[in-house]
RNA sequence: GCGCCCGUAGUUCAGCUGGAUAGAACGCCGGCCUACGAAGCCGGAGGUCGGGAGUUCGAAUCUCUCCGGGCGCGCCA
């Protein structure tokens, strides 16, 4: 539809160029759009007002010339010229009635384009270490990133989505550690259990699998480890790195697997089950430590190394991400000849684009900002635009009891769960709630609110409209009647003011999800439900559907359906339910 | 100190690449069920879009500056 008007325009500025003087129409764009009031039509151009200054003319009589040059067309109602010089085009009733038997013959993919042509993006988001159960803020992380991979596909992008596992390094060794600790406690060893350690009572549950499985004799010499942690004189990081050694040594490489292993397993499957029962699953899991077996990071390294971006300095190897506005260049491989963070997700990214994607989508926590920089400066060394990466900042929840802002340790183990939430608020209006705003603000979640008063919460507002819409059609179905083919002659009758309005909303649709694509704002999605259920219990309320007049009757009906079925699109997109009845 | 994000109604937030009288929800006030689901609808009150300057025919939107808040600035991950 929009598409439509602004081939009109464009025809009538070139019709203009003709006249010599005004030739440099020909090349603008009408930035045809939809207007903000009803008052002012359906669409608007605010072509002549830009035109204006260039050509030295008047914004109205330009105004009027090209609107005076607009192809006639049925879809077109009628043309103003209004303010400053705005051409506003008021669509015809047939427009609208025509775009209805479009939404109820293209179904489910009513509002999908193919605009993005089948571009290849990877989309990573979550990717949180598993060293715990997801919290709330990953939560957030989740629906947007599904959700926005959803709208992407809808505008012909072809999406692949991937969960980054961090299954290396200290923080997982920190965790198999916490975890032989609690199984020593198991065994019956006495000591004081590391306040830095992970405090989970997860942990507790792992041991005991590991205990039921394989006995309780992996504990090494007790008293190396007492001595330890009864020692002082370190300073707490210090002392978890010589425990960590001391539980590899103790144990043997073997041994320390075990605990290593059976933590990730345990942890790593119920984060995935998490995710899938929250409606989010990924077309792949991409292990961090797949990158050294697969040899993947010395690779990278070398190549970096061939293009002269490495050098040596202080005993360390610095990538000089500063070559592509980094504002400092950075360690690949430590004195201690390790390779860093950075290394792994230079290789990891490296290697993303090899698989061949146009674009790379990362969703990350506000608090690696500062890594952007220098991840693009990684693909550039290798050659990529610069914006083959794009990151996008998902805040932090900040949550609440009430008025209460409830603390969160990942290490402490006191915070709420995903899983927790989704309990208690359930998915719909989780998965709702998560993306109705922008994911670079800050989002309150009082949980006591959204328990107590959950009638408020937006989602059942749309929600009921579908079902309202069900129940209705229902009972056209009891009463024997059935829907007429979407056919010019079965809408007719619609030219109620609520009708079109609603019609007009609906028709929007398409144009919304463009733009939510284009933005990677799923929140537009969710503003966009909550208008249109509006614009549907508005006529809902004003105009009875099942009348005796069977014209008019079937009419609304299909109306109504059209409706139910652009609701049902677009929750589809936010992976929220579409319930028949509540 | 430097960098990124943010500041819109009492509260929580929308505002699509600069458009016309800045919107919604919750809360508050007043109406609407002998009609398809009242988890709904209709009406009302409520704003110096943090302050100031600039660009523009036009600024919540772009630029600068100041104020206030969040986050980051490791040979951690």
């Amino acid at each position: 539809m929009h598409a439509t008007i602004q081939k009109l325009l464009e025809q009538a500025l070139s019709a203009v160029a003709k006249d010599a003087s005004l030739a440099t129409l020909a090349s603008m764009d009408p930035q045809t759009e939809r207007t903000r009031d009803a008052r002012h039509g359906d669409f608007t151009s605010n072509v002549a007002m830009r035109a204006a200054k260039l050509l030295g003319q008047k914004p109205r009589e330009l105004a009027q010339r090209i609107a005076a040059a607009i192809p006639e067309a049925d879809i077109v109602h009628k043309v103003d010229i209004a303010g400053p010089g705005f051409i506003n085009l008021t669509l015809s009733a047939t427009a609208y009635r025509e775009e209805m038997a479009r939404v109820l013959s293209a179904r489910q993919q009513y509002g999908s384009s193919e605009s993005a042509q089948g571009r290849r993006v990877l989309v990573e988001f979550v990717s949180a270490n598993p060293t715990g159960p997801l919290h709330v803020g990953h939560g957030r992380h989740a629906a947007f990133g599904a959700s926005l991979a959803n709208i992407l596909r809808a505008t012909g992008h072809h999406v692949d989505t991937e969960y980054y596992v961090n299954d290396a390094g200290r923080q997982m060794d920190i965790l198999a550690l916490s975890v032989w600790l609690r199984y020593l406690e198991l065994a019956g060893i006495e000591f004081e259990f590391p306040h830095n350690c992970y405090q989970g009572a997860y942990c507790k549950t792992i041991a005991q699998t590991i205990a039921s499985q394989s006995g309780t004799a992996l504990t090494g010499d007790p008293a190396v480890l007492s001595q330890l942690i009864a020692d002082e004189s370190h300073e707490p990081e210090a002392k978890l790195d010589a425990l960590i050694g001391c539980a590899k040594s103790l144990l043997g490489p073997e041994g320390f697997a075990i605990f290593f292993g059976a933590a990730i397993e345990e942890i790593l499957g119920d984060i995935r089950d998490d995710l899938h029962e929250f409606g989010v699953d990924y077309d792949r899991w991409y292990s961090e430590r797949s990158l050294t077996e697969n040899n993947l990071i010395d690779n990278a390294i070398s190549k970096l190394r061939a293009s002269d971006l490495l050098y040596e300095k202080d005993g360390a190897t610095w990538f000089r991400t500063t070559d592509f506005g980094d504002d400092k260049d950075r360690v690949v491989i430590r004195e201690n000849g390790a390779t860093t963070y950075f290394a792994s997700d230079i290789a990891y990214h490296k290697e993303k684009c090899e698989r061949g994607y146009d674009l790379l989508i990362n969703a990350f926590g506000s608090d690696h900002h500062g890594y952007i920089a220098r991840l693009q400066a990684a693909l550039a060394g290798f050659g990529q635009p610069i914006d083959t990466l794009e990151v996008r900042l998902v805040q932090f929840v900040v949550l609440f009891r009430g008025s209460e802002k409830v603390q969160m340790t990942t290490r402490g183990g006191n915070y709420v769960t995903l899983r927790d939430l989704r309990e208690e608020v359930g998915n719909d209006a989780a998965r709702f709630f998560y993306v109705s705003r922008s994911n670079d603000q800050h989002l309150d979640f009082d949980l006591e609110l959204a328990k107590s008063a959950s009638n408020d919460n937006p989602v059942y507002y749309v929600q009921y409209a579908h079902a309202r819409i069900s129940s209705t059609l229902r009972k056209l179905d009891d009463s024997g009647a059935k829907l007429p083919l979407p056919n010019a002659a079965a809408l007719a009758p619609l030219c109620e003011n609520e009708e079109l309005q609603l019609m007009r909303q609906i028709s929007r649709y398409g144009e919304v999800v463009q733009t939510a694509s284009d933005n990677r704002a799923p929140q537009m999605i969710v503003q966009y439900l909550r208008d249109l259920a509006a614009e549907f219990h508005s006529f809902y309320n004003a105009q009875r559907i099942i009348v005796d007049d069977p014209q008019v009757r079937d009419a609304r009906c299909l109306l109504i359906t059209a409706t139910q079925q652009v609701l049902a699109n677009g929750l589809a997109l936010l992976g929220v339910a579409a319930p028949d009845t509540m």
